[in-house]
DNA sequence: AAGGCCCATGCCAAATATGGTATATAATAC
DNA sequence: GTATTATATACCATATTTGGCATGGGCCTT
């Protein structure tokens, strides 16, 4: 089995845990976010480090995105799925 | 049938040609967000200034907005979504 | 023509996000 | 224990967004 970093699979496993996690998301909108980031992230494999690096950005940027303390412009999130390969979709759907 | 306001039966006749949209959302990821903008004021139907009204802001804040020439951070696209009525959704799709 | 509504644009100041650096904390590996 | 990696936090300078105000153009109604 492949080898991770440290903190990887505890978050990994968060992550793995839909049900706490979609509780932790209806808290507020920005969970929400909060998680989007975070799981992009990890599905990619990368580290804050890493995904800095793509971004041309910095680590500390991305602490302050996926603490929530920050919210983010599009033109970063557009850089997020980027850098991880996704497609960002940005939708306002029914409440 | 009820009276619409001048510009706005134009827009919705674009919006409603959703073959031309889609074309047009998929040339830069930046027209979907300024199509999902416009979209969601539409079907709230308010004008720029009734929603920047809702959300406490100006006009032109709004008209820059949809216009693509600024990218909102997620703090606004949350006060959009609040004043249209509706949840915003933040996702990192597979490409 | 005149007035009203809607949207676009320009300018400027204030608020927020971002880049850069250093450092603190935590967990792991040795 | 030390060393290494990953994340969190603080500070500052810069860039971008945002608020506020004015204005112009287009379209409609009277």
């Amino acid at each position: 089995m492949k080898k991770m970093r440290p903190a990887r699979d505890l978050i990994n496993k968060w992550m793995k845990d839909k049900k706490f996690r979609e509780a932790y998301d209806a808290l507020e909108p920005e969970y929400a976010l909060v998680s989007a980031l975070i799981e992009a992230r990890m599905k990619a494999n990368l580290s804050q480090g890493e995904l800095a690096k793509r971004m041309r950005t910095t680590q500390p940027m991305i602490a302050r995105m996926e603490s929530g303390r920050q919210k983010p412009s599009t033109a970063t999130l557009l850089k997020v799925a980027k850098a991880t390969g996704t497609r960002l979709q940005i939708r306002f759907v029914e409440a």
